[in-house]
DNA sequence: TCTTGACCTTCCAGTGACTGGAGGGTTTAT
DNA sequence: ATAAACCCTCCAGTCACTGGAAGGTCAAGA
């Protein structure tokens, strides 16, 4: 398979695969034109990264996940902590945005938004009242 | 004032307080040695775009914000529009990681744990089974 | 056979919003 | 006089791509 062929089935952009090449994620052989070449193997892989980083995986935990994934020796104990740990750092994320989310919209709704240029929005920003 | 105390009265580093003098936020004056030298309104933009940054409004909505502030004829409608857009981006996150967590929430319970290799975690991410 | 268009290649630069560090000048207190 | 605590600029790095330039390759049609 071409790149562009693996590229569509994987559902990842051909730039992108390419970048994985350049960091090492994944190892496609070449052609004598000098184009990659990629197998069944090669797509599970891409496939594999492609979920991975949809559930927020980084680029060093997807290449940590890769290789609990090839060692059959792995210990699911030690993919459930990383997970866990993935996890965790989700939750913090949601909570900041969860905040902003109700401080922001808490200042939507006092704010009149019409013409008039007094503004709560602005002022709390302004530091003269506060956020909540 | 230098740097280092509008640094700490704004609750900004001072690393990050010359790079908003480097991409144009503020204009702090010189000092004859070279030194940057902030008033009370440098503070008080400083505090501004810490909030701001703290909402999660980007660098340039955050340059827009500061000239709707400066502008005493601004129309509060405007900033309203502005701030509705942003909760939307802010909601648009909270979902799609949401989504994430609950994913992995239910891979995690469905992990086992222990030394032994099998591992529904990787069996979704290879494809093998349906996430959902 | 020639050409056109769709592929593929590498390399370089840019994104956002900082952050770290090197290397050096200034000020203040002892 | 010197040491600590400031301040300065400039450069590189972060993360995970993404866009674009400049050019090589391949398959199909006229």
């Amino acid at each position: 398979m071409n790149i562009g062929e693996v590229a569509e089935k994987s559902g990842l952009p051909a730039k992108t695969i390419r970048y994985y090449d350049e960091i090492g994620l994944i190892h496609p052989n070449r052609t004598v034109n000098g184009y990659r070449s990629f197998d069944e193997t090669h797509l599970h892989k891409l496939s594999f990264l492609n979920r991975a980083r949809a559930l927020g995986f980084s680029i060093d935990e997807c290449r940590t996940l890769l290789s609990l994934y090839e060692d059959r020796a792995r210990a699911s104990g030690d993919v459930k902590q990383m997970a866990e740990k993935h996890l965790q750092g989700i939750s913090a994320k949601i909570a900041d945005l969860e905040a902003m989310r109700a401080t922001l919209s808490d200042l939507i709704h006092k704010c009149h938004g019409d013409d008039r240029p007094d503004c709560p929005i602005l002022e709390t920003l302004a530091g003269s009242k506060d956020p909540r």
